[in-house]
DNA sequence: TTTAGCACTCTAAGGCAGTGAGTGCTATTT
DNA sequence: AAATAGCACTCACTGCCTTAGAGTGCTAAA
């Protein structure tokens, strides 16, 4: 996959690349050799193109069109990018601003980190919450609604809440379910919400308990309402894309959207991304999320105060502005990370 | 804006609207007589087509091509169904079997809704929740988090939750919290969120209570709490109208979507439907939602067991199937009413 | 009142030449 | 030996023309 190249082919790849990536439409020899400060005669960039097309870097749509870069071109562009350009300090203001004044909910500073990214980088923001069930168990609490029915409150110790309405056979007077939640607690203290998870169905194997009507039953709700509801993905300024040439035809732009709605199978498609640290980049083709479609993802991991660790990150066209959001979404999980620390 | 029209003329409108829904194209005078039953030459109905023209009911792009229909066509079609299309057995089956099976949360059922009505009617589906702060107080609770959070929950007896994480000047121990969540919930029994609300701001006035320190201090955090953090829309099935050939153009498609993501926004738009009792129909410039863009919206109410009400319904392009759709929505919206008023 | 007939209009589609951007090759220059 | 100038060639794009066909509006006849 290594590719051999002279200072000079490397220097005109580049030219090529930024050039398509600014204007969308096949580089022509003549607007690089006109751009590229080094001059050079468009012949000369021409033998150059012609030998970068034979190593796949570089296609033409037809004979008389200039090229355009390839997967590999962009993958290649992107690993020796020397001079990551630094992010802005005004982009950097914005970016604080907006995380930090969003209310002190988990959800909301997500949310808007999500706006913020799409806004900065006019593409689409994703973030994925921390997973629930990594943190650790803070309180259960039952509220009893109408006669058939307990609201089950779950609360982790970074202040998440999850709650669930459950139905049982019976009424539960209000003091049995005190007393329930009394027992829960003290037997899922200092958990994570997934090992209390493990703990409830230990114990419910448990002889002592299986005959303690109200034990037994405190189990099953609770093994309810422990049950994880899927986590939070926010995807936001899909309508950005629509601003995207390469996506103007209707078909292309469907297969992308359907993708956005299916916000679980994205989840599971972008938890593969949640591995490794610093920021990962996946062009074209190495995109988990919608293949077909010609997109890259650039996403970066953040951690929590728990440790808990949730993703953020751009989507956009494979003709993307690497150079500005690689670094724009290295910078912002940073200072998530940073923010959801301050305890 | 009555139109008085002879009866055959009413019927080739009908035909001409309902193949022009069927067909997204131009109806010409010859498929008219063609299609419609009752033997008429072409000739003929080129002669009404052109009283129904300067009646301001049908428009043509050109000379050469057919007709279609105004919106004005569109609200006298709508108005004059006579035969709305009973909803099929499949399809009430279905939307039982979806709406049923989604869990008993709220949000779960309103989102399954919203889905099934998109799936059901190929078009975007909308379910505007019922308002919380009209719903009955039940409990609040609060939970410390870490040294200078407070979580309060709220809970209405619907089993709707509510919770904000709140941040407090100093610590406050638990013993406190409870107090003070014991105080606040005598305070609101029985209230509405909203005049619960009231409540605190009233009671806040109370010199007996400015003097006494956690109770202050609890009017102070539960008003944060009580203070409504927007109510939830869901939107389902956007994709879908991609598949409408007459948002292929990028710009058209871009307002709808811009439209859908300033859910806040919609929101209110979405208000103004809610006065009226049983299925409201906007067709085009009369769509609250994003005017410019040709679509239509078609909306019913529900209610809960607390008599506070939601929307439900679907939008879609202008030249939309009303005679399915609106059954539907209708079908729907009492069968949400039925089930979240089984306690 | 309806309809047949006919001239007319306008779009969509196809064919054709001209233009220009861009290429690849070769001969020449440095 | 590398870079470049020159040149023939390719091919999409544009504009222009023609043709076919769908649909209309009007008039005269049934």
């Amino acid at each position: 996959m290594d590719v051999e190249l002279s200072a000079r082919s490397r220097q005109i790849l580049e030219a090529i690349v930024e050039e398509y990536i600014a204007t969308a439409e096949p580089v022509g020899s003549s607007a690089v050799a006109r751009r590229h400060a080094l001059t050079l005669s468009s012949a000369t960039v021409r033998n150059v193109m012609a030998h970068l097309e034979e190593m796949g870097l570089l296609t033409s749509p037809h004979t008389s069109a200039g090229r355009i870069p390839t997967e590999k071109a962009y993958r290649f562009y992107v690993d020796s990018l020397v001079g990551l350009r630094q992010i802005s300090r005004e982009e950097k203001k914005q970016i604080i601003r907006r995380c930090r004044q969003s209310g002190s909910g988990l959800s909301e500073i997500l949310k808007e980190t999500s706006r913020t990214l799409s806004s900065l980088s006019n593409y689409v923001g994703i973030v994925v919450a921390p997973s629930f069930t990594a943190d650790i168990f803070r309180q259960i609490e039952f509220i009893r609604i109408g006669t058939h029915r307990v609201l089950a409150i779950l609360v982790s110790t970074s202040g998440l809440v999850q709650n669930r309405l459950i139905e049982t056979s019976d009424d539960i007077p209000e003091n049995d379910l005190l007393r329930m939640s009394n027992y829960l607690n003290e037997l899922m203290q200092g958990l994570t919400i997934s090992q209390a998870r493990e703990r409830i169905l230990a114990e419910m194997k448990n002889e002592k308990v299986q005959y303690d009507r109200m034990m037994s039953r405190a189990l099953q709700i609770s093994e309810q309402a422990v049950t994880t509801g899927g986590e939070e993905i926010f995807v936001e300024g899909q309508a950005r894309i629509l601003d995207q040439p390469e996506f103007s035809d209707a078909g292309r732009m469907r297969d992308i959207f359907r993708a956005f709605e299916q916000k679980g199978q994205m989840l599971q498609l972008l938890n593969r991304c949640m591995n490794a640290d610093g920021v990962q980049i996946y062009i074209g083709s190495e995109t988990p999320v919608s293949q077909s479609a010609g997109v890259s993802l650039i996403t970066s991991r953040f951690v929590t105060a728990n440790n808990t660790v949730g993703l953020l990150g751009v989507i956009g066209p494979t003709r993307m502005g690497y150079s500005t959001v690689i670094p724009m979404v290295d910078y912002t999980a940073r200072l998530v990370s940073r923010l959801l620390s301050e305890t």
